[in-house]
RNA sequence: GGGCCCGUAGUCUAGCCUGGAUAGGACACAAGCCUGCGGAGCUUGCGGCUCGGGUUCAAAUCCCGACGGGCCCGCCA
């Protein structure tokens, strides 16, 4: 697959190498750690801040090294000149093989350029992850268009990816959740999550209060853990339904799933205490005492980890130790296995299945060789726990192939959200979702007032699903978002809608050119609008490759703005149809539809429809 | 007490890992383009690296110390 801007970058990398051996001096250091792009176009397209390096390791001047290793540069592949401005080497890209190499390359590969398929492992993605006791809320909603946009990076990249949707269902919340379903019964008329994470802050509040219910919460808990009786029926009816609403919210995001992963089916599988045993087997695992006699303790000290308690004294685990025994599960480590059945289908096709009890043990689920979990920033003691203890039992690779994508948490302008207070009331995601549609649906029908409804509808739902997932995806996970609705419904520049029209009118100039195709002279593109454009789609395959390998799944959302606000101020000054020459129209044609591709191809990536009209 | 993350114009954000040339973009605000292949557009202006020290030829970036915000160090969930 062709990566143009890499293969620019490889060209150049490879000159400063021949420079190099013909002068005799060591590199010192990767030679690509030395290039930068220089703050100008015109002072070059790449830079290399080598003689710096060089100044040091050889004790000579910058100035005179960078005489001398300009010297003895040789132009070659996609460069087309080296310039000496100060102490920087200053690499010019031949624009016209850049722009055949690029053109072609888009052309080519279509929906999969930027595809560059450099992996052939199996990546275990979890996200999501919500009690199966409420609604998702907008933070939800962080969580999973992150794991769901990482999961098509990986694909494009090559992985085979599946996505697993980890299922607590014998949780206290659940316990909780049980009581009140049965206690209170006056229920509010809503969507069933929203019922239940109505009903479940209602009845916390209550069980704080009375300690008879407490006792009761204790009870339905306790008989979960056992797996047997009328609650654990009633708490399995109750978590299906709830699901399944979930469900509903995801598919509407465009967020799917390979696998539920239910935790009393994890509970009843084995490999809980299978991996206890393999753990106390290599001394890891002791007996607590003092304070903490009766319990079992996660020893890693030697790791510079702290103590962990993984069993409770009442012989309960805890989650830790439910976390490494699936993390071991994620990767093919374990003997203990689970059973599945096809649970339901999403609507772009893919087939979701279930962990089931009477299910059939299949292969084809985990033995991942990459496990990335989306998992909250403040988890990441445990999640740390979890990679060590893979560690401290031989499995070196398995531990350094385990990520935490660690994201931070949705605020609201009054501060966090708490499922136990319901303040997540009106910041759903179906919240959310169902207000930023019709926002859309006014806006949409502003824009195109001769357009059927049915028009409208279908416009205003990609398009505030698409402004929704865009907030949500945009800032680096590693910083706190405070909700605030005027950047969840935005429609200008920065956004998701933005990215949609300006696809869109790509679209609408290849329908009204009247012959695509044509020849026109390799030289064609004088304006920097345009070259910058090509530079532009040139980069697309380094940026889905950085974020594949850095994890960072908002770098295509970065990149798609930055190609479309490009493509706008081409769109202001290049005429393409009424382009001065014929050879002209069909050079700008190619460009548009390249744009058009690697544009549709981006939205791709972050699950956003890519419309031909809106 | 120990540790981790964040701090960039009035607001939001990229760059920090891998130090390099004039810190990139969006919103808001002000002025302009005046309907052109879709104005959900373009152009111009305004304004910024929390503070103090250190390392370096060079610091938003690395190190140390403050300050502000958040989180973790539970047999909680």
């Amino acid at each position: 697959m062709v990566n143009p801007w890499g293969e620019f970058k490889r060209d150049v990398c490879r000159a400063l190498e021949a420079a190099l051996s013909k002068l005799g001096w060591q590199p010192p250091r990767p030679l690509e750690e030395t290039l930068a792009e220089p703050p100008d176009p015109k002072l070059g397209d790449l830079a290399s801040t080598i003689c710096f390096d060089l100044a040091k390791s050889l004790h000579k001047s910058p100035t005179w090294l960078m005489a001398e290793l300009s010297k003895a540069l040789e132009p070659a592949g996609l460069i087309a000149r080296v310039e000496v401005v100060g102490n920087y080497l200053n690499f010019f890209v031949d624009v016209q093989k850049l722009t055949e190499l690029t053109l072609r390359a888009v052309e080519e590969a279509d929906e999969e350029y930027g595809h560059l398929k450099v992996s052939r492992g199996k990546a275990v993605i979890e996200h999501t992850s919500v009690n199966p006791t409420k609604p998702l809320h907008i933070g939800h909603g962080r969580n999973a268009v992150i794991g769901d946009t990482m999961a098509r990076i990986l694909r494009a990249l090559g992985y085979e990816v599946e996505v697993q949707n980890y299922i607590d269902d014998m949780g206290r919340q659940v316990a909780e959740t049980l009581l009140a379903n049965q206690l209170i019964k006056r229920k509010p008329r809503a969507k069933f999550d929203h019922v239940l994470g109505l009903i479940y802050a209602d009845m916390h509040r209550r069980v704080r209060q009375e300690a008879e219910l407490e006792a009761r919460v204790r009870e339905i808990l306790a008989e979960l853990e056992r797996g047997k009786g009328r609650w654990v029926t009633m708490a399995k009816r109750l978590t299906q339904r709830c699901v399944k609403a979930n469900l509903e919210t995801t598919d509407r995001l465009g967020v799917s799933y390979d696998l539920l992963v239910w935790e009393s089916d994890i509970a009843r599988s084995g490999m809980l205490d299978e991996t206890l045993e393999r753990l106390k087997a290599i001394n890891r695992v002791v007996e607590g005492t003092g304070d903490r006699a009766g319990t079992l303790i996660l020893r890693l000290a030697d790791f510079g980890i702290e103590d962990k308690v993984l069993v409770r004294s009442d012989g309960t685990a805890v989650y830790t130790a439910r976390d490494i025994a699936y993390q071991l599960w994620k990767f093919g480590q374990t003997k203990s296995g689970l059973r599945f059945k096809l649970h339901s289908k999403r609507p772009d096709g893919t087939k979701t299945y279930t962990t089931a009890q009477r299910g059939k043990s299949v292969a084809k689920f985990g033995r991942a060789g990459k496990v990335i979990n989306v998992v909250g920033a403040e988890q990441r003691f445990p999640q740390q726990v979890v990679s060590t203890a893979l560690r401290a039992l031989g499995l070196e690779r398995e531990s350094q192939n385990s990520y935490h994508l660690a994201y931070e948490h949705v605020w609201l302008p009054s501060g966090r959200f708490s499922g136990r207070k319901g303040t997540w009331v009106g910041f759903s995601v179906d919240d959310v979702v169902e207000e930023a549609v019709a926002r859309a649906h006014t806006v949409v029908k502003e824009h195109a007032p001769k357009a059927t409804e049915r028009f409208w509808r279908k416009a205003a739902e990609f398009v505030g699903v698409g402004a929704v997932r865009y907030s949500l995806l945009s800032t680096s996970p590693e910083k706190k978002i405070v909700f605030k609705w005027e950047e969840a419904l935005n429609f200008d520049r920065n956004s998701g809608p933005a990215i949609q029209y300006s696809h869109a009118r790509a679209c609408s100039i290849l329908r009204k050119a009247k012959r695509r195709g044509g020849k026109h002279p390799i030289d064609v593109f004088k304006l920097p609008e345009e070259r910058r454009l090509v530079k532009l789609l040139s980069k697309f395959p380094e940026v889905v490759r950085e974020a594949g390998e850095k994890l960072q799944p908002y770098l295509p959302a970065l990149y798609a703005a930055e190609l479309a606000l490009g493509f706008n101020k081409f769109y202001e000054v290049a005429p393409v149809i009424e382009a001065e020459t014929p050879q002209l129209c069909a050079a700008r044609l190619r460009l548009v539809n390249c744009v058009r591709i690697t544009l549709r191809n981006a939205l791709d990536l972050m699950g956003i429809a890519a419309p031909e009209r809106m």
